[in-house]
DNA sequence: ATGAAAGCGCTAACAA
DNA sequence: TTGTTAGCGCTTTCAT
């Protein structure tokens, strides 16, 4: 391992200098020493060492990514809950700063912070934590915190998201629009984005006038086996008292279709399904599934772009953001009326 | 912050013995004194400094995870190459032994040593990476490699991957004896896996006595954009051309089949469709896909168990380990004769 | 069984 | 503009 003082040796200057040539301060080195400096530098493969700049510095230029994981044990039975898209931005955004994605999976606040402390990290940005949880994350440590699609009654910990409450609006109205009158939310919970989603379909059914008994909000289990015993008990009554269905999320949309295709339900002309996400399977089942697209990738960016405004001090942040989403038509949904 | 030094002082000893409980030196450290500090180590909720432990230790309990990724810019979008369950699973087995999981996305081995060297990880496990590449990594870092899912000339990195071979035998045999006689291997590319798969598929057509003009490799284009041309020029031909087309991944397969439901061809009826890996997909797509399953979280499992071997020095460790599959059948292949 | 002291590679305050 | 120096928190001989 090449250390700074055996570059400083090998140009004959302190050691200090030489990290003011690594550290860019040009006010503090002359144009002919750093020239020679960097010279020496490359032709040594100098690799600082992030013990020693954590040790000195208290910089670790880490941020810590932090997934929730409600089951260390059976992490293989279960969920989409981190998205591989939003992981490899989040990556791609934080090494495009020249920090490093330290990921863990973490199924209590305590653990993050725990972890957050060991690490010396200088910032981190949850994913799938509910609202408590944050809190009390942000409040045990003392860098900055950014949540990716979480819900806050009071605006306690800087948020990235998207326009649930808007995307929940824009199917519904669409949905009314071709004609339906008979619409079931389905999802797994009522808080956080799924509860948003909702209340975008309260409002715009409201809206139009659709009369209350005619939308309803429908829970399925979160658990695959429990959920696939749901559908056999209820999928075809469900199926025929609505006239279309608007699950909160892709993933449990195209495996809607796929179970009414086992029941012989033709999607869209017997009931017209709707997803949320726009993620691949929506474009790969069929009919192709009418969803409302988010841009992953922007979530990501703008989260940590966000995390470094409050690492860098930027005076003015906005504790929440909300990204727009938008309404994709594809088959699945049957057009009654124009 | 609580240092040793804190509670060295508060438990009237000296760091070094601090330090021996905190490592379990059971043989430096009488019992008493032993309970003592450690009840004043969680009252104060010591943390550690890994800053401190990697420049004093030279241990930093990091493993990097280097996943492949061709183009940084364009990183949204294309392909599966990591797998989320693996991350998982990686990150999991991984935290299970005390570590912590720095991952990576590179686009050359280069940027993979430098990274090892920046953190003084203690092993690097890579995805998605070629040969050639692990082989570089290997050279020119100290510290364990354990590849997934790559195939070495000669035996040169240590690697945890699938029966490949063995799962396109199983699977053309399976088409074989369901009577299909014209079948057609479709993949992006003929190295690595694919290349092992498409062997195996050989190799029991041969046994099976199919003459080898009804055999092919069809290689398609990895872009989607590309391939969506490819699929609508040649989609129909081959289709007819073929009794089964064995898709080198789920994915593919999964597309595949919505391609062909696009044109009204039926499968499995006109044209069989097999895939490999048993992802979510598989099992949601209709007909349901025929497919060889793998176990990602085993890969993973057994990756992290190799590497480990290698950093605890045992010694006899194979260089080479291939996880088993098997043959799943649902409904996307006919079943010509029994 | 316990402690003193040196040093890991780097940064930053201060001196020159 | 450059150098000297004192730590950062921990591990690790080597004494005791």
């Amino acid at each position: 391992m090449i250390r700074i003082k055996d570059i400083a040796e090998k140009a004959g200057v302190s050691p200090t200098t030489v990290s003011n040539v690594i550290h860019g301060n040009r006010k503090k080195v002359s144009k002919n020493t750093m020239k020679k400096i960097e010279k020496i530098l490359t032709e040594m493969d100098y690799v600082p060492s992030m013990g020693a700049m954590m040790l000195a510095g208290g910089s670790s230029r880490i941020i810590g990514v932090l997934a929730w994981e409600p089951d260390r044990k059976k992490y293989h039975s279960e969920g989409p809950a981190f998205s591989n898209i939003v992981i490899r931005s989040l990556e791609s955004e934080i090494y495009n700063r020249n920090y490093y994605m330290l990921l863990h999976f973490v199924s209590s606040p305590e653990e993050g912070i725990q972890f957050a402390a060991i690490w010396n990290v200088e910032g981190l940005i949850t994913l799938g934590f509910g609202a408590k949880d944050n809190v009390k994350l942000q409040s045990k440590c003392k860098v900055p915190v950014v949540s990716i699609d979480a819900y806050y009654k009071e605006q306690q910990v800087a948020n990235v998201g998207l326009d649930d409450r808007g995307g929940g609006y824009l199917m519904a109205e669409y949905l009314i629009q071709c004609g339906h009158e008979k619409i079931g939310f389905v999802s797994d919970n009522d808080v956080g984005v799924d509860h948003e989603r909702w209340k975008g379909v309260c409002s715009a059914c409201k809206e139009y006038n659709v009369p209350e008994e005619g939308v309803k909000h429908i829970i399925i289990p979160g658990e695959t086996h429990m959920r696939r015993k749901f559908y056999e008990k209820y999928l075809d009554v469900i199926s025929r008292k609505y006239d279309a269905l608007f699950f909160a999320s892709d993933y449990y949309a195209v495996e809607a279709i796929a179970e009414m295709a086992d029941r012989g339900i033709q999607v869209p002309e017997e009931v017209s399904v709707a997803g949320f996400d726009d993620n691949k399977g929506a474009e790969l089942c069929r009919p192709r599934l009418t969803t409302i697209h988010q841009e992953a990738e922007a979530k990501a960016c703008r989260a940590v772009g966000k995390l470094f405004d409050f690492i860098r001090g930027v005076r003015k942040i906005s504790m929440t953001e909300r990204l727009p989403v938008t309404l994709v038509i594809r088959d699945s949904v049957l057009v009654r009326e124009s």
